[in-house]
DNA sequence: CAGGCGAATTGGTTAAACCAATGGCGAGGC
DNA sequence: GCCTCGCCATTGGTTTAACCAATTCGCCTG
């Protein structure tokens, strides 16, 4: 992705300073945000500028206004959406440890959908699209020696087994869920940081995929990613500071 | 929850009517949207009104604004987040195999997730907290004959499983599910038809996450659960408008 | 003291501008 | 004739200043 650089506007600025400030707890123990008008002098923008913000807090569920009465902070846990995932642990950057816990569930929440994925990709994929899937993967050992690459060639595969496995909803939360991910690049550099084990632990998986017995590989295909992840979780740990045993220890 | 009936706002409806009509395909092949200008004037609200409902639009990943350029159509599978789920459901109710696919895989997702879940909790209960969750499921038992207590009731065991599985991305994933679900009640009334038997599998699910076992108490959960949602797939068919073969074969 | 009325608060909506990025088209030069 | 540069129409971004509508709360009245 070339990524434009889309001009940031000053109402993308409000949104995430305003988002960062309540996922962030600035506002815990209030039951309500400010009023609009001062949160607009506040962030130094008009009001209109500063409800475009809020319309996009509103639609992810963090508050909803109401006229005459203000806008009603909402529990995070029991309202908002996968979309704030991202923006969690983006908020959460100077606490390693809640760093890691978010890291770790993130990335065990996809090794469970992912065996799901897998499953389904496994019926519905014809001969000629498991063949494509297995050069794809291939590829993936021609550039374990450029990160960026790999990383793209990473997401190119997981998007094309999504593809196969006929499960919009599964794609929903793999979009929310990279998106988590590449929210704290740092972290996300060391996930990847033995690049070569992953690439085996890919050639591994799609062994298995191809064998008959479907229940048995599913369960082995959990094992390998689980195992892979343990690893990096331990170099994630280390990249937040913290010593890598906290890591591998996660479940 | 009394849902205070917070009075729906113009730029609410605006939001929800451009949103169908993207998601409905009725820009299918444009790869913009018409000029805000425009979209302001057909949905009778001012500029400013639509561009609160672009705001929501742009941060659930639907549409890129590019100044000078237009608004910019992105591609749902994968771009958006799980928030859009319930709005597909949604614009699919004209569409009865559509719905029914859609209805599959969310359960298929989201029993991947919950025997993660299940598996978290196990590790991080306290008896206590067994206890209570027990009892929860007990008191299922008690509201069988009422399907709103019932549904309710099965809302708050499972957040209370969550609780327990210290997994905020579960939960998060959980919202979007339940959303998703309850976007069409005639189909989650459809799903719940034999709350009996629903209830029955929730006991054996957690006389199984007693088990010391782990592994293979899972599988079984996941079998439990699965072969619930068969047959009520079967029912969500029937009310379709399908055979309910159609829905107990899918996959 | 109870009830209701009304003013202050706060979100909802609009109008009319103007700024800023983009992209196409035409004039001019090579 | 073709390429390049620059102007300008298009389109999103932002602001100002109002006014409308729902809610809340305190004051006034009975």
């Amino acid at each position: 992705m070339p990524a434009p650089s889309p001009r940031v506007t000053a109402q993308e600025i409000a949104t995430r300073r305003l988002r960062r400030a309540i996922l962030g707890g600035e506002f815990s123990g209030a039951r309500r945000l400010p009023p609009e008008r001062e949160l607009a002098e506040r962030y130094g923008v008009s009001r209109l500028t500063l409800r475009g913000a809020l319309a996009s807090l509103t639609s992810e569920g963090l508050v909803r206004p109401r006229q005459g009465s203000g806008l009603e902070l909402l529990a995070v846990e029991q309202n908002a959406g996968l979309d704030v995932l991202a923006m969690l642990l983006e908020a959460a950057d100077e606490d390693p440890q809640r760093s890691l816990d978010l890291f770790e569930q993130t990335l065990s929440m996809r090794r469970s959908v992912a065996v799901d994925v897998v499953r389904r990709a496994q019926r519905h994929a014809s001969r000629a699209e498991r063949r494509q899937l297995r050069e794809l993967a291939d590829r993936q050992w021609t550039c374990t020696e450029d990160r960026e690459a790999y990383v793209a060639g990473d997401e190119a595969f997981q998007r094309a087994v999504l593809a196969l496995a006929r499960s919009t909803p599964s794609e929903l939360v793999f979009n929310g869920v990279w998106r988590a991910l590449n929210a704290r690049p740092e972290l996300l550099d060391a996930y990847y940081g033995d690049r070569p084990r992953h690439a085996r632990m890919y050639r591994r998986t799609a062994r298995l995929v191809r064998l008959p017995k479907a229940y048995a590989s599913r369960r082995r295909i959990g094992s390998e990613i689980a195992a892979f992840d343990r690893l990096a979780l331990g170099r994630v740990a280390r990249a937040l500071g913290l010593p890598k045993e906290v890591g591998r220890a996660l479940s």
